[in-house]
DNA sequence: GACTCACTGGTC
DNA sequence: ACCAGTGAGTCC
């Protein structure tokens, strides 16, 4: 008997392929089986999604042409299939997201499964088996009283849950506990944990193997080699990890007997995905919870206001959210939280990098021998540099941006596609050597500090230390980590750095902590600006004085300084009472008369094309024929604008929105629009149209 | 998305 | 004559 398979394999959907691919097998495969199948002259990796005995034709189309299948090379039989839940999920990613099944499927497998033959990976299964790891937990401090309501609430109820709990509530402790819970209760029982950034993942990493024992915890991030994660996820798969602990790529983890998802930070923009199939992996571990019975905890001291929105109590005739709040306000241990200072830089002198009062402040806690922290969301030297006489700007050739003056290498480089050049001696325009930077990056900062403390002395009369870290510093293998490493060992007095150091680092002797400039978001065209400064800030002043004993002993309390020109802005009075709630009510409220999300559903459709007209021409006639598709007259589409950075690398850059009150109708419409798009690529409209895609729930418009 | 193939224009 | 770069087409 012959079978006949259908195969996902790597192809985008806007190739002309159908999801799945048909091969013929000798004998039949489970659905989530792992083959190689050949495809064109290569052999690939592929994942099985249903099968039947040849000779059944399901299909009319089927009848009228039948052709010879290619049977599959080779089953990867060693392995146990992936689950109905893995696959529904991917399935559900793929569909949602307007992409192949196969481009999700493939991409949410460990990269060298791809080039490992059966007999490889059999051998490498036979190396790495091991019975899932009895999970030690030896308890854990004592919870404070909300801790434990928060854990007995989770325990009681099937959620989804927010926790909000500010900035030093002790989260981690809840996470730790519920998946200690959870491990003791269920003898099989996985745990999934997500965090942000692979920054963070080490540390976390190293709290969960001290409390469940290195065995029993697995990681999965991009910073890792490709050996290490192929054992990571065999772990996983095999249910052997008890506890994964990754990044936004970790939701896809095989993992058979998942039981809990944490997804901490659930309002950070790195859960969103910047390239290829974008998806939201906070939406999508929400998503598989319900679908495999898992519990869900998102954590955030300002929660996203889509979360935030979901998990609004009942009142009136509002029903309430789908999700259930569990709040944290106070901070562990007699630690009141920092106290805001706003500086307003309208009163300072014209030119006032960092205000009087405030240096004044740094210099009295490095002489009190306290640690200070500087934000400055600009890596570099100067953000530009100009010609004093004619009106050269440092433009990059390629992009809409200006090059960067980097001081350290004397180069002018571009952050956004790379360009790098000596640093010309004179103005290329008309010669002139007085060229000067204009405006300030961390590397200019970093200078001003050093000349302006020049004559500050620490506790026993040494000079002050300052460092950096940003994208720069820690561009070499491991100097992060060493960098932070000193930071924590008091090395350093003064750190100045971009929001790479606001996020999750627990420094014990910080006290101060300042943000030079962050004007910029306020008045920002991307209506989620200040959703994410209010974020940054809090989570930047949650770096202070998360030591309450040592503050004590300090005599010392904890500061953020806030330098701004508009220091009225409501978003610092919120930030200033620590105030997330009253914040998040201001901006829902603009967000409900806007008809903007969360009250609204969005998608982007975007365009590169080697013109501007070509790509904004693309997408106005994809506008045009949406007309009439279903969904249409319930979804509001607008006209092709040029992208925010409107040309990259010579690439010109332009999108048009979708937007609906209705997730479903907007959906639909993707759905229906999808095969109309890859046809009009065809089309004259299409001519000069390099590659298109669809944004869904785009992060910044 | 990964790959091949045909075609282009530039250089030794 | 020999390439890198690019655009079009293919893959059950």
């Amino acid at each position: 008997m012959n079978w006949r398979l259908e195969v996902a394999v790597q192809t985008p959907a806007h190739s002309a392929l159908g999801d799945v691919l048909s091969y013929a097998s000798p004998q039949p495969v489970a659905p989530g089986a792992l083959v190689r199948v050949p495809l064109g002259r290569r052999e690939v990796l592929g994942v099985v999604w249903s099968g039947q005995p040849a000779g059944v034709q399901d299909d009319e189309d089927e009848a009228a042409a039948p052709v010879e299948l290619k049977p599959i090379a080779a089953v990867l039989d060693a392995l146990p299939p992936l689950s109905a839940g893995w696959r529904d999920l991917v399935a559900f990613a793929a569909r949602y997201y307007q992409r192949s099944l196969g481009e999700i499927a493939l991409a949410a497998l460990p990269p060298q499964l791809r080039d490992l033959s059966t007999v490889q990976l059999a051998r490498r299964l036979k190396r790495q088996a091991a019975p899932a790891a009895a999970a030690a937990s030896p308890g854990g401090p004592a919870l404070t009283p909300e801790q434990a309501q928060a854990l007995a609430r989770f325990d009681a109820e099937s959620g989804p849950f927010l926790l909000f709990g500010s900035t030093g509530s002790g989260k981690t402790e809840v996470y730790l506990q519920a998946v200690a819970a959870l491990l003791e209760r269920e003898p099989e029982a996985q745990a999934l944990v997500m965090v942000p950034e692979i920054n963070l993942t080490p540390q976390l990493e190293a709290r969960f193997k001290d409390r469940f024992g290195s065995g029993a915890v697995v990681s999965l991030h991009s910073g890792m080699t490709n050996p290490q994660r192929l054992a990571s996820w065999l772990a996983a798969h095999g249910g052997a990890a008890r506890i994964v602990l990754g990044t936004r790529m970790a939701v896809f983890a095989s993992m058979p007997a998942l039981k809990l998802i944490v997804v901490d930070e659930e309002h950070d923009p790195s859960y969103k995905q910047q390239e290829g199939a974008r998806y939201s992996a906070r939406d999508l571990a929400v998503w598989r919870g319900r679908r495999e019975g898992a519990k869900v905890m998102l954590g955030s001291a300002t929660p996203s206001l889509e979360s935030w929105h979901q998990s609004r109590p009942a009142a009136g005739e509002d029903g309430g959210g789908r999700y259930l709040r569990l709040a944290m306000p106070s901070r562990i241990g007699t630690a009141a939280l920092p106290t805001v200072r706003l500086v307003d830089m309208g009163l300072q002198p014209p030119r006032t990098v960092l205000s009087a009062a405030l240096l004044d402040a740094i210099g009295q806690r490095v002489a009190r021998g306290e640690q200070s922290m500087v934000f400055l969301n600009r890596r570099g030297y100067a953000p530009v540099l100009a010609c004093g006489d004619c009106d050269w700007k440092s433009e990059c050739p390629h992009c809409s941006a200006f090059r960067v003056f980097h001081k350290i290498d004397r180069t002018l480089r571009c952050h956004h596609c790379g360009f790098t050049e000596r640093v010309p001696r004179a103005c290329p325009a008309c010669g002139n050597p007085d060229i000067a930077p204009v405006g300030r990056g961390t590397e200019r900062l970093e200078e001003h500090l050093g000349e302006l403390f020049a004559g500050v002395k620490r506790p026993d009369g040494s000079p002050v230390r300052i460092a950096r870290i940003d994208a720069d510093s820690t561009r070499r293998q491991g100097a992060l980590e060493s960098q932070l490493a000193a930071v924590h060992a008091g090395e350093v007095d003064v750190l100045v750095g971009t929001q790479m150091i606001a996020k999750g680092h627990d420094f014990r002797r910080i006290t101060l902590v300042a943000a030079a400039n962050p004007d910029g978001a306020l008045f920002s065209s991307d209506f989620r600006a200040p959703e994410r400064l209010f974020g940054l800030l809090m989570q930047s002043a949650g770096r202070a004085g998360r030591d309450a004993a040592y503050l004590l002993a300090q005599g010392t309390t904890a500061e953020m300084w806030i330098q701004t020109h508009h220091p009225q802005h409501a978003l610092f009075a919120a930030l200033r009472r620590h105030d997330y709630p009253a914040f998040a009510q201001r901006e829902l409220e603009e967000r409900s008369a806007a008809g903007m999300p969360p009250f609204a559903f969005q998608a982007l459709l975007r365009a590169d094309a080697r013109t501007q007209e070509a790509a904004q021409g693309f997408l106005n006639a994809a506008g045009a024929a949406a007309e009439g598709l279903e969904g249409a007259q319930q979804v509001t589409r607008y006209s092709a604008v040029p992208h925010a950075m409107q040309r990259v690398a010579n690439v010109e850059r332009a999108q048009l929105l979708v937007e609906s009150a209705s997730r479903a109708a907007l959906q639909r419409l993707l759905a229906a629009w999808q095969p109309l798009l890859h046809g009009l690529r065809k089309q004259p409209e299409g001519k000069g149209v390099i590659r298109w895609l669809v944004d869904v729930d785009p992060h910044s418009i």
